[in-house]
DNA sequence: GAGTAACTGAACTACATGTTTGTTTCCAGA
DNA sequence: TCTGGAAACAAACATGTAGTTCAGTTACTC
């Protein structure tokens, strides 16, 4: 017993309609009637899917952010230094692929709270990278992990929401990963071009 | 003749009422009645001094960006790497002091106007340092300045955001922005504690 | 092809928004 | 200290959106 066609139908639509408004206006504007109206949908039909706006992104985001997570098994981090190797390029071509769906998402809309959950569990996973790497080489941090975490992930995001919002796409996902591997590696002051330190 | 003493008090109401109940509540689920209840001020004059919540809390935020702009006049960059001495410590001493209304705006509530306009002008800032350093030390960058720019940025209000969300307070400020120009210098392989390359 | 589940359209309540008005209170300058 | 004017007030109003309900229609699954 597969889903009913015309669930599948009316849920897609109601997710192209969001996006594509949200894109256009911003959420926070958006009415129901809004959505439905876009969706061709009728109001009631809105409200046997979802308890409101919120609630309707929210199931959108989540299901995206699982099917991330799906591409991510197993793929493992070569670099052992939280996340940089190849999660990192699944992650840019996930993001490319669903282009549209990752601005609004990292633009903070509806509450935030999707972003808030993204971010914080991207943090989650890299601090425990960090924690487990001063393990197995035996030297200590020199700058607690959860700061360190919340640093790259922070950098992480930002680039990634400016990369998707430009218009002729600056650099394929390869050549964005590869530079934000460089520079977690070096440091700024060797990517900015100097030669020596300060 | 100095601002109506009534009209500074309503104001400074409002203001207080607005950030202590976002942090409370979040901005989006907020009411006007809500806000003059807290603010102890009739909803005509709610009106009277600005057209809805949102233009209440970009008034306000406004005044605080506006201070810190202030506040960085002629505290001079000495490390030229965009924003990395003086002038990042300057920003986390403000954020201290004005600790509630940072939080609000770092959360990117409301329409997250007033985040992106905070992001925006850093951005554009820390850019234009970049690029101005690699034309006097004649040597070209290695990842373009747009991109670095966007990085550093991501990762400062990342790390603010964190640093003032904590409840004792995991740092001094001074403490915070020396972690991050260590890590701007050397970068995150140094910072999680290994010697060499990975 | 039949039974069931999803969609529809319309009506209805509840509530927040933004505006208006006439009145009262309080400030600033003389 | 007085006074004109500005600001705050309470209350009522029109408007529009949020959700809910239900009887009737469509179309999918088995």
């Amino acid at each position: 017993m597969a889903e009913d066609r015309r669930t599948r139908r009316t849920r897609r639509s109601l997710r192209d309609a969001l996006v594509s408004l949200v894109l256009e206006r911003g959420f926070a504007t958006l009415t129901v009637d809004d959505i439905t109206e876009r969706a061709d949908v009728a109001r009631a039909t809105f409200y046997s899917h979802c308890r409101d706006k919120d609630d309707l992104f929210t199931r959108v985001t989540a299901d995206l952010l699982q099917e991330l997570a799906a591409g991510l098994e197993g793929v493992a981090d070569e670099t052992a230094v939280g996340f940089t190797g190849k999660p990192l390029l699944e992650l840019f071509r996930h993001a490319e692929a669903e282009r549209d769906l990752y601005r609004v998402i990292l633009r903070g809309e509806g509450d935030g709270k999707p972003l808030r959950m993204f971010t914080d569990e991207s943090v989650t996973r890299v601090a425990a990278v960090f924690r487990e790497r001063s393990v197995t080489t035996g030297t200590e941090p020199r700058i607690e992990p959860e700061l360190l975490a919340r640093a790259w992930v922070g950098e992480q995001f930002a680039v990634l929401r400016w990369w998707l919002e430009q218009d002729p796409r600056p650099m394929p996902a390869e050549e964005l990963a590869d530079n934000l591997r460089m520079l977690a590696v070096h440091g700024r002051y060797w990517a900015s071009g100097s030669d020596g330190a300060p």
